[in-house]
DNA sequence: AGCATGTGTGAGCAAGTGTTGACAGACAGA
DNA sequence: TCTGTCTGTCAACACTTGCTCACACATGCT
C-alpha cells in the first residue's frame, strides 16, 4: 500500500464527481458500479469506474465482487487522515471542530448533505 | 466567496504543498509571504504566491497588509464544509468520527502537528 | 458452446494545474 | 527623489487529470 494515504485520500476528495459518489454510496449499504454509474446521466460508465478506482486506491470505498457485479460500500473509518490534519492545523479550534460534528450529528440526521455534497456538476 | 464554497477548500487541501503551507501558518501566529516561501526552498517564491492566493480565494487563509509586508494567518472556522461532507458520508459512523476527533484533541496536546499529518499508513 | 451482461483497462485527446521568469506596484530608508 | 526590498500578477511551458471510445475479461443464461 502507499506509505501515507493522505494525499491520495485529499487528491481522491478533491473532485466533485467523486464527493457525489462517495456519499451516494454513503446513503446506501452498498451499490453496484452499474447503480452508481446511473445516477450520472452526464457521465459515461467507464469514468465512474475511473473514480471508483481512485476512490478504492484511497481507500474511501471498499469493494466486492459478487458474479458478474462488483458492490461498492464506504469504508468505515477513511477519515482519519483529513480529521489528522485538521487536527494538526486547527488545534486552537478542535473544540469548536468537535461541537460542529455533535452538532450534525444530533441535527443531520434530517438531511444537511445538500450543501455539503453539490452534485450535478 | 463565501466559505460555503467546499469546491475551493477541496481543491486548496488537496495539494501537499498547499497543506503543508497551512500546517506551517497554522503552528504560528501569522506568517508573512517571504517567511512561507522561506521554508520551502524546492519551490520559487511565485509558486508560493500562488498557493496563497488559492488558499486565500478558499477562505483558509486570512491575508494582513502591513506596510511592505503581507502577513497570513490561519482562518478560525473553515473546516466547515469539510466536516458538512464528513457528516453526510458517515452519518453512520459519525459517533466514531467525534470520538476520533476527541481522541485527536486530547492526544494532541503535547506535540501532535508531526506525527498527525502523516499517519494513517 | 454461444451469446448477452457487468465491469475494468489502455490509448488518445481536451482541459486544468503548477512552476518559472519577467515585470509592476507599494513602501521604507537614505 | 532615488534605491532596494517585499510581494503579486501575467505569459509560457511542461505535467497531470478526466473524459470517451474500443477492447478485454469474467460470469450467467440458454
Amino acid at each position: 500500500m502507499t506509505p501515507s494515504n493522505s494525499d491520495a485520500i485529499f487528491s481522491a476528495l478533491a473532485d466533485p464527481t467523486r464527493r457525489a459518489i462517495l456519499s451516494l454510496v454513503g446513503e446506501h449499504e452498498e451499490l453496484t458500479a452499474g447503480e452508481i454509474a446511473a445516477h450520472f446521466d452526464s457521465l459515461g460508465r467507464t469514468a465512474v469506474s475511473s473514480h471508483l478506482r481512485i476512490l478504492r486506491l484511497a481507500g474511501l470505498v471498499a469493494e466486492r465482487r459478487d458474479g458478474r457485479f462488483r458492490h461498492y460500500s464506504v469504508t468505515p473509518t477513511p477519515a482519519d487522515a483529513v480529521v489528522a490534519f485538521l487536527t494538526s492545523v486547527y488545534q486552537n479550534s478542535l473544540e469548536q471542530l468537535a461541537s460542529a460534528v455533535k452538532d450534525a450529528s444530533a441535527a443531520g440526521d434530517d438531511a444537511p448533505s445538500d450543501r455539503a455534497v453539490e452534485r450535478s456538476a
